[in-house]
DNA sequence: TATTAAAATACAATCGATTGTATTTTAATA
DNA sequence: TATTAAAATACAATCGATTGTATTTTAATA
């Protein structure tokens, strides 16, 4: 199949040269004259050559490959996040180990261990719902791979995240409740395990307090922000002896959830009650009334955790310190929240 | 990084063996004798010892790799597709290089140069809507790249293909139309340089054929179909001298984009034109109505793409005859257009 | 022009696994 | 027990690129 593929032997068979000097050339090596440089390189670009990147990555013991562990592909979310590190990643020369956890730990730390097994270079990673224990994850330090998470990120010492202010975003997009004359806002909160949901869920509170509005544990409903989890907590809001008028949720697919059932027992959205979900899923655009959401640019915060990592893989002797990159966000106002027009 | 990992020679210095003979024990070759090769086996499991893959690809001068295009990478159906492929291509010990044409032509040429370059030992492709010139497909059969179409696919002699059956599906699509009362029928329709969106027209067209609707060029709207062509096309229609009260688009998204101006004109969706889709994105159990839609198993046939493309990879020198699987898809119906209930 | 330092190039080992061929060991037969 | 075939193992080259060290060439200086 690759026989006919051109080798740096070749061309130091053509020109009568070693091919140390050939293999120094096509890296730019100030051992090289500049004259023998550019016969080197004309003449390889003559014969199309191409390194053969398996043979030089064996020489340098470097696989080139990354472990991408997300929770799902087909969320859109992680759908563009990928798109932003498979372009990083392929710039720089790497390939793609890319593994769902479909949200459960026990996966999560059998494809730790895969990834280990296929020796990548670093792993980025956004944790499932499940994980509380990171067991796996120092097992990434003390092998010495580097790792960088994005997104759902956890608070063990010394890590690098590429991250969004979720604390920022959820007090926005809270205040943007009151702003639109809510009172009783109510929280469909995540798992607050992870540290995105425990921020969204700090920055509603905070901009409750901001405006004196008193914080009722009873307005937050917690749970794995499923589709159906919105119409339980829709059912068990409804029982409550308030009236509630905004609705800020941790994620987008748990608002939907909410919006069909609150439509189905004909409250109006958003006169009734405001809602703000977080994510900007495509369906957001699409449902009615439309959701506002907070958008999470996908692409970008793959293509700076990508950045991220291979910096870290690259400058591993000095010890790259560990470092945090926030990318911002943005309020989507669309009619699910809009009261006035 | 990779300092203290196992390697064959270690195993056989421990074991005083030649590393020649520890390598077949683990390949499990009939040259070595049981006792010894369990010996090995022991010793390898005990010390950890993993192959490493590049090493070894090398000798073999095999990549491992395989390239996927895909238009893009967010829509539900290729993400679905992709943890198909990613699945099935990992357990075969195989990664990906995952590539976006963005529906360019331009792009889905250079990319191929990009696979071809980086040794990909097959290509997996779903084509972009632009793409009329196969000649850079016909650079991988010259090359001797296997390569397998999925979904879009492309007539050019002797491919192996999975695909779903197009023209089935949207004939039962407009035959539940039909069944729904419709009588005068639209079909917003894709490029048709596409085999799928021909073989969608000719489904149509021989479910109108099948009832004795007469066939009309005007009800037929070809764009991209992307969600302002949908709007664009509602405009057209509506000029028409028809009373139409049955529409098939060739996807989702350009339903979407029919319904959402639909109902700012106030025209009722299923009573006054009932709708089907292609492909159930995820937004379209979403929008209101729900939209009657094709399933199409992404997650299927991304697995059934890479399993025949690994075959053909594998059997190269039998010269695997070229294959076109068709997965099935269902129709399911939605609120868009179930009339009697 | 002779000497010496610097620049350029060649030599040779290496990354880890695989595989054709040669050699040794074991088992079967005379 | 001697001979021979078969089984098991060892030897050595190889995949293609990289890199430390040795050698040669060139340029600079006395």
């Amino acid at each position: 199949m690759d026989n006919n593929q051109v080798t740096i032997h070749d061309i130091a068979a053509i020109l009568k040269i070693d091919s140390s000097t050939v293999s120094r050339a096509l890296n730019n090596s100030p051992r090289v004259a500049k004259k023998t440089k550019d016969k080197i390189l004309k003449k390889a670009a003559e014969l199309g050559y191409q390194r053969n990147h398996l043979a030089s990555n064996l020489r340098k013991s470097k696989n080139f490959t990354l472990g991408v562990i997300v929770p799902r592909i087909s969320r859109h979310f992680f759908s563009t996040a990928i798109a932003g590190i498979e372009e990083t990643a392929f710039k720089a020369g790497y390939t793609l180990i890319i593994c769902q956890s479909l949200e459960s730990l026990e996966r999560e730390q059998s494809i730790v261990e895969t990834l280990l097994a296929n020796r990548v270079d670093g792993v980025l990673i956004s944790i499932s719902m499940e994980t509380k224990n990171y067991d796996h994850l120092l097992g990434l330090k003390q092998r010495n791979i580097p790792y960088v998470f994005f997104d759902r990120h956890c608070n063990i010492n010394e890590n690098s995240n590429v991250l969004i202010d979720d604390f920022d975003a959820a007090f926005n997009a809270t205040q943007h409740l009151i702003d639109q004359k809510s009172t009783t806002i109510a929280h469909f909160a995540g798992p607050q395990n992870l540290e995105i949901y425990k921020n969204r869920f700090k920055g509603y509170k905070s901009a409750l307090e901001k405006n004196n509005i008193v914080f009722k544990e009873e307005l937050v409903f917690t749970s794995s922000l499923m589709e159906n989890d919105g119409k339980l907590n829709v059912q068990k809001m409804m029982n409550l002896p308030y009236k509630i008028d905004g609705l800020f949720c941790a994620n987008d697919v748990v608002a939907i959830g909410a919006i069909k059932n609150l439509k189905e027992i004909n409250i109006k959205i958003p006169e009734d009650i405001a809602i703000v979900g977080f994510s900007n899923e495509s369906i957001s655009s699409v449902i009615e009334p439309a959701l506002s959401t907070i958008n999470q640019p996908g692409l970008e915060i793959g293509v700076a955790a990508t950045e991220l990592l291979i910096a870290k893989i690259t400058n591993e002797g000095e010890k790259l310190k560990n470092e945090t990159i926030i990318i911002k966000t943005s309020l989507i106002e669309r009619k699910s929240s809009l009261r006035n027009s």
